[in-house]
Parts: structure tokens; C-alpha cells; sequence
DNA sequence: GACCAGGCACATC
DNA sequence: GATGTGCATGGT
């Protein structure tokens, strides 16, 4: 492992926490919402997901089983401003069904379960990838799994800390590998990395006028 | 009106 | 295994 790109990993995060300060993230007051929120938020403005929520609060159905007993036309009508409606109540049914199917439910009786079968188990759903696992795991259920996105990919690459093209797996190592295991820092690290990611890391953007511009950085991608 | 946003599954080669 | 495509709303 090169022991300078181990440095640049936590630089970027010591980098990133000066810029911004610390992000206190998931934007979602329950596990269930975060749950919810992290389904909903596939390709898609975070600004839409919360107007989906806040849709299914206040038809009071925010909760295991009143999702597991709504009609999944019904439900694709109170979620439609997250987009993909119609696939995103399909793959919440499918996480519900499988929350009652295998573990009675309930969020609270996943704690028990290690962490690599529940892992497996959450990418066995069909919808859920391994964007929305790792989120799932990491900030419903404090589990120290990095979650990799749109904007650690380009962050990664453009900084010199992973190579074009490189997949999740191998981008999910690169952070792991080179930082203390703990759910905190994960945590706080992709909020951090959304944060500064929003801002400045669109399709096109060029990491230049961000926060990092001093970082060690590639030509770019 | 074009482009983009905190993916994923599926078809096809 | 790599690449292309459908899914859809709302903000800039």
C-alpha cells in the first residue's frame, strides 16, 4: 500500500473538516426515515427526497408496517417527487418485505446480525446496491462501512487517490484500508465529501475553485 | 430547453 | 465483464 496516498486519505478528510466543520449528518430524524431517504435518494436531489418524506409523514405512513400494508400504487403517488416513483415503491416494498420476512419488521432486530451477512443480505434486495447498503449500514445502524458515491469517485480520481475507472469495491478500499475502523469517521467523511461535493464537484466542475485546490491533485480525469 | 441530481437492474454484445 | 438504456421529478 503506498504510504502516500494513506497520507492524502486522511488529508482529505483533515482538509475537508477545516473547509466545512463537522457535518452531524444523515439528514433524517429516524433510522426508518434513513432508511427510507437512502432508496429514495438514488440519482436524485436530496431536495426532491425530502418533499417524498415529508409527503409520507403526513399521510402517516412513515413506519415498517404501514408500509408493508399500503398499496404500492399508493405509495408510488405519495413519493413522486423523488422521481422513478414507480421503481423507487417497488424497491421500498422489496426492503419491507424482506424487514418482515426475515427479521420480524423490525430495524432493532438487525443489530444482532453480523455485519458481512447483513451486508449480503441488504445487496440480495432487489434495488438495493451497494451505495444504498453501505448507507443503510453506516447511518441507520452505526456500522462502520464507508459509503462511496458520485462525488467520491470524482473527488478520488481528480485528487491522484484512485485511478479512472475504478469500481466501487476498489474505491470503497482505498478509504478503508487507510483509515481507523469506526462508524463515526465513515460517517462523517462521506457528509463531509457531499458537503464540499455539492458545492463544487458537479459533472463538470474541476475541483479548482474548491477548498482543496492546494491538495495534491491529478490533471484531472 | 438542456442539464443535472448522494443508483440500480436488466439486456445485449 | 463492459457498455447502453429505462426509470422521472424538480431546480438551475
Amino acid at each position: 500500500m503506498s504510504s502516500s496516498i494513506r497520507q492524502s486519505v486522511r488529508q482529505l478528510y483533515e482538509s475537508l473538516l477545516n473547509a466545512y466543520g463537522p457535518q452531524g449528518w444523515w439528514p433524517g430524524d429516524s433510522p426508518t426515515e434513513i432508511v427510507v431517504g437512502a432508496i429514495l435518494t438514488q440519482n436524485t436531489n436530496w431536495r426532491n427526497v425530502e418533499k417524498a418524506i415529508s409527503q409520507l409523514r403526513q399521510a402517516r405512513v412513515l413506519n415498517w408496517k404501514s408500509l408493508r400494508d399500503l398499496p404500492a400504487r399508493q405509495l408510488a403517488a405519495l413519493i413522486r417527487p423523488a422521481g422513478y416513483y414507480n421503481v423507487k415503491a417497488r424497491r421500498l416494498k422489496n426492503f419491507v418485505g424482506w424487514l418482515w420476512r426475515e427479521h420480524g419488521g423490525d430495524l432493532k432486530n438487525l443489530r444482532t446480525v453480523p455485519a458481512d451477512k447483513l451486508r449480503s443480505e441488504l445487496l440480495s434486495i432487489n434495488g438495493v446496491g451497494p451505495e444504498t447498503a453501505d448507507s443503510i449500514l453506516l447511518y441507520a445502524l452505526d456500522r462502520p462501512s464507508f459509503v462511496v458515491d458520485a462525488y467520491t469517485r470524482r473527488i478520488a480520481v481528480r485528487h491522484g487517490l484512485a485511478k479512472v475507472g475504478v469500481g466501487y469495491s476498489g474505491l470503497q478500499r482505498i478509504f478503508e484500508a487507510r483509515l481507523p475502523r469506526e462508524a463515526a469517521l465513515y460517517n462523517e467523511y462521506h457528509a463531509l465529501i457531499v458537503a464540499v461535493g455539492k458545492k463544487h464537484c458537479g459533472k463538470k466542475a474541476k475541483c479548482c475553485e474548491c477548498p482543496l485546490a492546494r491538495f495534491p491533485h491529478n490533471s484531472d480525469n
